[in-house]
DNA sequence: AGCTTTGATGACCGATCGCTAAAAAATTTC
DNA sequence: GAAATTTTTTAGCGATCGGTCATCAAAGCT
């Protein structure tokens, strides 16, 4: 009934997920648009016809991954159940699996995929960053959620909680990238998670003299 | 005594100086030659017969990164009379400085300048990760040395603590990116930091269960 | 001075960039 | 069937990519 005309011959979500492996691997500013269409199995007039632009498509690819891949982040966080504690070490357990598994490119797409952009391309690059920021809030939120729920002392500072993990977490992407393995990715979890005591009790944050 | 033919108009420190900005600012791939002669004040020829390559010139402007604003990071992990701990947050705080200075790019050259790079580049890709994982070496290096020295527990994991330390390191970079104030880098760094006694204590490592 | 050597300049190379117009193919509607 | 509509294909658009050639300019040497 939808279609009138001659029916489109690939599926849009197919070639978008083969474009988002193509994106995560490359970047944004890497990949060509030859690139996109050699791994989607289209032309280009296809392309531009189902997603309008580079930019466009990037963009989808971006929604797709967090629709895929980031998903864990926010059910985890979402969870019933478990203490702020818990969920923020899954949710950095968890994504360092995605990092380090062999049938995906390493570390995170939104971390890694324009980290740099030339003029013109500011707008990917703003569009990861909102992406991040928006993940150090959701740490926030779940810090702020575990304080209301008793599971965090009072006095903890769910900004200043927030900032450090979603830094272990970015770093992670780099680490990947570089080679380290799922363990040493896990290993640098348990060194994380080991302070979590330390920086939930009240009146935690030191002077700032070394 | 040295110039036979006509003196070169420019000064090669100077000019790649400008090139390194560049680089550090938007990358390997996104810095187009054009960028690079107009930031340079020089023409294509002279950019060519001077460095090579647009290769060659990001390599020396990586280790022109690494001899002015990466020194500190080695002069710190060499100095006697500290302690490893004290050693290691000064490198997390000196660098967070030097990412937060408005005078220079957000964010660490090295880690940023190289996250993605299309086939045939991946010769910068694995170049600025040799120099990431040089780094996660002098730490444990470092922590070895507190150990011998006293400092450090002697059942300290000095792998274990390097790569923490760098993974934060290497974060500090993104959050910087994405707009982090040097105060917000410098409270990471203090909770970071906060971890150190746990996990230098004696088989600090916990079992792997969350 | 003239010759040699070296750097700076303007013009431009083939390749690739993101993207698109025009025509052919595959469908639904009439 | 024919007309209308949408997609696919082929071919190529102007712009820019990294890099270079031929020429001119500025210095030392004799």
């Amino acid at each position: 009934m939808a279609g009138r005309g001659r029916p489109r011959s690939f599926d849009r979500e197919t070639v978008l997920r083969q474009a988002m492996r193509m994106f995560w691997e490359r970047g944004y500013e890497a990949t060509s648009t030859a690139d996109l269409t050699a791994a989607m199995g289209i032309k280009p007039p296809s392309l531009y016809a189902a997603f309008g632009s580079k930019e466009e498509l990037f963009k989808e690819a971006v929604a797709l991954y967090g629709k895929e891949e980031g998903a864990v982040t926010d059910r985890v966080l979402a969870e019933e159940g478990t203490t702020a504690c818990q969920a923020i070490e899954r949710v950095l357990r968890d994504n360092a699996a995605v990092y380090a598994d062999p049938a995906t490119p390493p570390g995170c797409m939104v971390v890694l995929a324009g980290t740099n952009c030339a003029p013109g391309n500011e707008g990917i690059q703003e569009f990861l960053a909102d992406d991040r920021r928006h993940v150090v809030g959701a740490l926030r939120e779940r810090v702020e959620r575990g304080v209301a729920e008793g599971d965090v002392a009072p006095g903890a500072d769910a900004e200043r909680l927030a900032d450090f993990y979603s830094t272990v977490l970015f770093g992670l992407s780099v680490q990947s990238r570089d080679g380290a393995s799922c363990d040493e990715l896990m290993g640098v979890v348990d060194s994380a998670m080991a302070a979590w005591d330390g920086l939930t009790r009240a009146g935690a944050r030191p002077p700032r003299a070394s």
